[in-house]
RNA sequence: GGGGGGGUUCCAGAGCGGUCAAAUGGGGCAGACUGUAAAUCUGUUGGCUUUCGCCUUCGGAGGUUCGAAUCCUUCCCCCCCCA
């Protein structure tokens, strides 16, 4: 199976130009896609640039990833309702090398014609003169065509007319100088990305075509969205990160496993490596038995196995089982202290005093007091008369008084607000 | 430079001298139901105390008033139109 039908049955394909399959079967191409350097870790919206680039690799081309260290300084108005902010010059050297490291987790960067590589464009665009810019790439292009790209329409005439400043209208310019870039110096002749880059990645072809009379394509995905409305990615917690230390491996699984039954098919498509017959069985089995979520689980192991390790996910999957299965106050009392601390790590984890839990104290103290388990007293409250609050996995009112017969490992109290909540308490001194 | 419209609690958006911690919608959180789902229904959504009550909040700073988000002064910011 070729690239291109290989995403065609993933559903990872938005748009592309006349030729670029043609382009593909002709010879090893070489492609990239960018990748904004907004902070020091890519999070799982990336993953589908990233997967478009492993599936190039897997079929015999090379991947470009570009890391937008200068295009990152400007900001791209695609899809924004407003000017962002300017990251800082240091900011970006080092979220850029970060990323660097991650990508290596998902490329080969080190064996055959077709090894990845890692490019930054702030080291072409470093010491290019704005005059410069404007009498070598600037006059190719006219505003008419810039201004009929739909990011920069949407911010003039939309309903939002919000207004654009002139740097961000040049993003387009700065980002297909890119390309033309990465055409004369790479032979890069394609360019993928989220079908919002689409305007982005035309400019680009249209300034190799005009400057060089050559010829260079383009490739979209469509934009993952949820089957709810709601944002791909995103959880009330925020973004979900590949580093571990924003996301642990725990809640990344979670993630994973929480998907709609919609949102799994598709997902399972697109950020895994499992075959077309694979895929299809585990739909088929998901149809029958849709309550036991096969289809998540199959999800959630490929991608946490890939991003983190095996041992992760199974210590993931271990937490999930004590936390959501029949785990009751018993297994967990039952369970050894290194156990428990794997299980519950990246858990928020709250110190308190020895003293305090040997002399007991009341719930809402405990949870809405100093250690601002919850933000205040108030919320406590409230969350204990919803029912909302469990002490080692049992519903507590909000008379309930905390002691130390509520410790586990005589050490740690696991309190829990709504069913996927948990903070764990531990004593000191 | 001229003219106009705005800045309200997470967001949108009412309020226009007291009955306003501030309508309504969205979002969030929680409960029931369930598949750790969707849909639905219910509760809740500044802080302290929970009984009355108190404190902080309506762009910033002053002022008028017994009393202001609501009136006045001044400053800052945003948007639109014209030059």
């Amino acid at each position: 199976m070729n690239f291109v039908e290989e995403l065609k049955w993933r559903g990872m394909i938005h748009d592309m130009m006349p030729g670029t399959e043609e382009q593909l079967q002709k010879e090893m191409t070489t492609a990239y896609v960018g990748i904004d350097p907004t902070a020091d870790s890519l999070h799982i919206g990336h993953l589908v640039s990233i997967m478009m680039l492993k599936h190039l690799q897997r079929a015999g081309h090379k991947p470009l990833a570009l890391v937008g260290g200068a295009t990152g300084m400007i900001g791209d108005p695609s899809g924004k309702s407003q000017e962002r902010n300017m990251l800082s010059e240091d900011d970006l050297n080092h979220n850029v090398e970060a990323i660097k490291a991650q990508l290596k987790k998902f490329l080969d960067f080190e064996t055959g014609e077709n090894k990845a590589e890692i490019v930054n464009n702030y080291d072409w665009m470093r010491d290019f003169s704005f005059l410069g810019f404007l009498r070598e790439i600037g006059k190719h292009i006219t505003v008419n065509y810039m201004m009929a790209k739909d990011s920069v329409k949407k911010r003039i005439s939309g309903e939002a007319r919000e207004g654009l400043s002139f740097t961000e209208f040049t993003y387009q310019l700065v980002q297909g100088y890119d390309f033309l870039f990465l055409y004369q110096e790479k032979n890069c002749k394609l360019q993928m990305g989220g079908s919002d880059q689409w305007g982005n990645i035309t400019t680009g072809t249209e300034l190799i075509r005009r400057k060089t009379g050559g010829e260079a394509f383009a490739l979209t995905c469509p934009l993952i969205t949820k089957a709810d409305g709601g944002k791909f990615g995103k959880t009330e917690k925020g973004n979900i990160w590949l580093d571990p230390r924003y996301t642990s491996p725990y809640q990344f699984y979670q993630f994973w496993l929480n998907c709609s039954d919609a949102d799994a098919e598709k997902y399972i498509r697109i950020f895994t490596l499992l075959s077309k017959n694979e895929i299809d069985a585990l739909v088929e089995e998901h149809l029958q038995q849709p309550h036991v979520r096969k289809l998540q689980k199959a999800l959630a192991k490929d991608i946490t196995i890939r991003v983190h390790s095996e041992k992760d996910y199974e210590m993931a999957v271990e937490a999930s089982e004590i936390l959501f299965g029949k785990g009751t106050t018993e297994t967990l009392k039952n369970l050894p202290e290194n156990v428990l601390l794997d299980v519950f790590d990246g858990v928020p984890m709250f110190d308190i005093d020895a003293q305090q839990i040997h002399s007991g104290i009341n719930i809402v103290d405990l949870l809405g007091g100093d250690l601002q388990v919850l933000k205040s007293k108030g919320e406590a409250r409230r969350a204990l008369k919803e029912g909302g609050i469990s002490i080692n996995k049992n519903k507590v009112g909000e008379d309930f008084t905390v002691d130390a017969s509520c410790l586990l490992n005589n050490k740690y109290i696991l309190a829990q607000r709504g069913k996927k909540n948990f903070y764990l308490i531990r004593i000191s001194g």
